[in-house]
DNA sequence: ATAAACTTTCATTTTTTTTTGAAAGTTTAA
DNA sequence: TTAAACTTTCAAAAAAAAATGAAAGTTTAT
């Protein structure tokens, strides 16, 4: 296999992951291209290598800005913008798991809370759904919680939560 | 807030977080009502509760079976087929995470393997590529094997995690 | 202040994913 | 063996999500 087919692999497969865990396949493969790349790379290169539309390749490389994965940088002396990833991986996968919990973790906690906390009258069916629910916020809430402490590690989180568990 | 409000809400807020992490929405929708009703559900209910055809019921609870999540339940002396879901959070918990680990995390290992071990000729780009791509996978192949270790420990995996974090 | 060189926005179009529903298939009871 | 009571399948329709591209907006150099 040569260097653009690998490449290019690469980027394919990033970007159907992606799909698969809830995240647009376009944005998936824009980052992917960027975490192998050793050079900030400009929007008219990312439309170019990925066949998209200026549109397109503004709205998720914002997208990949809010999560925080992908950074601006400004060449001296070019007008145009350039982009680079994050690589260092701990931090990537503390910041995508920082963002997946504050979005989408969060608020489903919120609702877990609400509707576990309804006055279980006499039925059986209603008692079940009480004792489910919060069982089920417990249970989120603690794996949030151990999600935040792991992370917390910083360097080498990952590494040392291995050892941890070895021992 | 009354029980058949928080018993929808909850459904919703399940399917909501379940499409937002690559599981389609009726699907989570359904495992969200099987969660919560303490008896096996019938296919005519899951239609008529979820306002549902007939074809996708039958299609999201055959995936959901596939996941191992749900199963078939037979009551004596009725024709019909009814549903439950795995109410145990540890061991949903488990099955989802092998389930994810064999039908994507790995075969992304795979390719990821395959990519990092192109030749890598002199260009600073293509041997950033390689060393990226070696430090992926390295990376998920380390995330995935905690995760098997982590969930290994069988009954109450998640407290047995906390312990062993906060020591 | 102007205009060139860019980027962003968003209504519209395209693509992808999901859902429907009717026909085909299966199981059970008589 | 027949038929009633179910479930599954899958081509077509509908819905949802993503992409386009041109107009509007912004920035920078002169």
């Amino acid at each position: 296999m040569e260097f653009k087919e690998a490449k290019n692999k690469f980027v394919q497969t990033w970007g159907a992951l992606g799909s698969q865990w809830g995240i647009n396949k376009t944005m998936a493969q824009i980052h992917a291209l960027l975490m192998v790349s050793s050079e900030p790379v400009s929007m008219e290169d990312i439309m170019e290598e990925l066949q998209i539309s200026r549109g397109n390749a503004s709205m998720n490389l914002r997208a990949l800005m809010d999560w925080g994965i992908v950074y601006k940088e400004y060449k001296a002396g070019e007008r145009r913008e350039f982009f680079t990833a994050e690589k260092d991986l701990d931090e990537l996968a503390v910041k995508i798991s920082r963002e997946r919990s504050k979005r989408e973790i969060k608020p489903a906690l919120k609702v877990l809370k609400e509707v576990s906390s309804i006055e279980a009258n006499a039925t059986a069916e209603e008692k079940h759904f009480v004792e489910q629910t919060t069982k089920l916020y417990d249970f989120v809430l603690k794996a949030d919680n151990v999600l935040d402490k792991i992370t917390e590690y910083k360097d080498n989180w990952l590494t040392k939560l291995v050892i941890k568990i070895m021992k």
